[in-house]
DNA sequence: ATGTGC
């Protein structure tokens, strides 16, 4: 190891902590160009290469770039869509998230209502939200409350292969499968009101919050890429503890190339996000008669992807590339790319609980900055395996036991229900606590589900 | 996560 591993973890935690996540964090801190800490956020679990929840910041000119570092879901993220309802407007759940279910396309290899020509994926791809508002399905006002106004730069679409590109077309507009969901919430608990007037959101508000990624195209852009950079690991001489660790420095032909798809796998995520964010705006236009105007966008966030980003090391201003896997961006006051009024309050910061657990509202703050390159946890993180988790309880029963709780699901499967059983997951509420303890972002508010549709 | 798997 290059420099040490660092993990924020509590006693309750401790139990959750798998030996083979811990080897990862270890692993990331014998890669070239390891900046300060290799770091692991409270919802820490085995991943491929990285663990989930791992941050690793890298120097431009000694360090690496490792699509292990990102994830298969490049740009995997959350977004938190505003309503103007009170819980007590929405009394029947069950017909709105049926409409809901119904228009967007949801489970593994669904088809979106538009299939995007070749022209409008170029667009998608190096424009990202910015493509779906201009064909009118959002508001300008949308893009300054998204994470980079939801377009990365250094979009390359000549570093996305045509495979990627075929897997990608139909899919803008379809939520995937796996932890991905829309829910339909409410806000429980407010923890900051200062942070939460200006993030616009108050007790008893009706909100929805959309999990989903780049789908087949962000998975193709992975796989292509890695092949790649397995080659130039070998080519570059850079030693692997773990094979999964391919990478490239950061300034090579390799390094440059993932990235720039990588930034267009990113683009086509926002792009999705925003096209079902419409969609959810179509159903609740029609069920109360709200404009998109009256359902803002409280914010988007991603927490699988790399960025280039400016940090202080050791007293001296520096350009590294952090890797965030199950990771959040939790930029604090006086940074910048923060949402218009929040500058000395910080990025709003969303955490998804698992299925029928609490979600978080959070804000950055100046402990991530200094501590953990501006990031903090990204969800709830597994404990049991997807297989696991199906032997534990069938989804007829999880939906039962959830409905008794005042809880609606709807999935493609049984199955899927099984597989994102709640106890397969850590408690978002202890996660969040270590976060917010340890300094590295602030509660604002505490969201829990009436509607679930599972992907 | 994923047209789910060497």
């Amino acid at each position: 190891m290059r420099v040490p591993g660092r993990f924020y973890l509590s006693q309750e935690l401790m139990g959750t902590l798998e030996e083979g996540a811990v080897t990862q964090l270890a692993n990331i801190a014998t890669l070239p160009g390891i900046c300060k800490n290799s770091l692991a956020m409270p919802d820490i679990h085995w991943g491929y290469g990285f663990p989930i929840g791992g941050v690793g910041a890298f120097t431009m000119d000694e360090g690496v770039i490792s699509p292990g570092g990102v994830g298969f879901d490049i740009n995997c993220g959350v977004r938190l869509v505003a309503t103007p309802l009170h819980r007590s407007d929405l009394k029947e759940v069950k017909t709105v998230l049926q409409q809901l279910y119904d228009i967007v396309p949801t489970g593994v290899g669904t088809k979106s209502c538009i299939t995007a020509s070749d022209r409008d994926l170029n667009r998608i791809m190096t424009e990202g939200a910015r493509w779906t508002v201009d064909e009118g399905y959002g508001t300008e006002r949308d893009l300054l409350w998204c994470e980079e106004q939801g377009c990365m730069e250094g979009a390359d679409i000549s570093h996305v292969s045509q495979k990627a590109r075929k897997r990608g077309r139909p899919q803008c507009g379809t939520l995937g499968s796996g932890n991905h969901f829309l829910e339909i919430q409410c806000v429980e608990e407010i923890f900051d009101p200062e942070a939460a007037q200006a993030f616009g959101i108050e007790e008893g508000q009706i909100c929805i919050m959309i999990h989903c990624g780049s789908r087949g195209l962000g998975h193709q852009v992975c796989t292509d890429h890695l092949k790649i950079l397995e080659d130039a690991s070998k080519k570059y001489h850079i030693p692997l503890a773990d094979k999964q660790l391919a990478c490239a420095p950061l300034k090579s032909p390799e390094g440059e190339a993932y990235l720039s798809a990588m930034a267009c796998a990113a683009n086509y995520a926002w792009a999705n996000r925003q096209m079902i964010t419409h969609l959810t705006r179509e159903v609740f236009s029609r069920a109360f008669s709200l404009c998109a105007e009256e359902m803002p966008l409280v914010y988007d966030v991603t927490h699988n992807v790399a960025k280039i980003e400016e940090h202080m090391v050791d007293g001296k201003r520096t350009m590294l590339c952090v890797h965030r896997k199950g990771a959040t961006r939790a930029f604090g006051p006086g940074t910048h790319d923060l949402p218009p009024g929040c500058d000395t309050i910080g990025q709003p910061v969303i955490i998804p609980g698992s299925m029928g657990s609490s979600s978080y509202l959070l804000k950055g703050t100046q402990g991530a900055m200094e501590k953990t390159f501006g990031s903090t946890c990204h969800g709830a993180g597994r404990v049991l395996s997807r297989s696991q988790a199906k032997k534990m309880a069938t989804g007829e029963s999880i939906q039962e036991t959830l409905a008794r709780n005042g809880i609606t699901v709807l999935a493609p499967s049984g199955g899927s229900i099984a597989e994102e059983a709640p106890n397969a997951y850590k408690p978002s509420g202890e996660v969040v606590k270590v976060v917010h303890e340890a300094g590295i972002s602030a509660r604002v508010a505490r969201l829990n589900p009436i509607g679930v549709i599972k992907g």
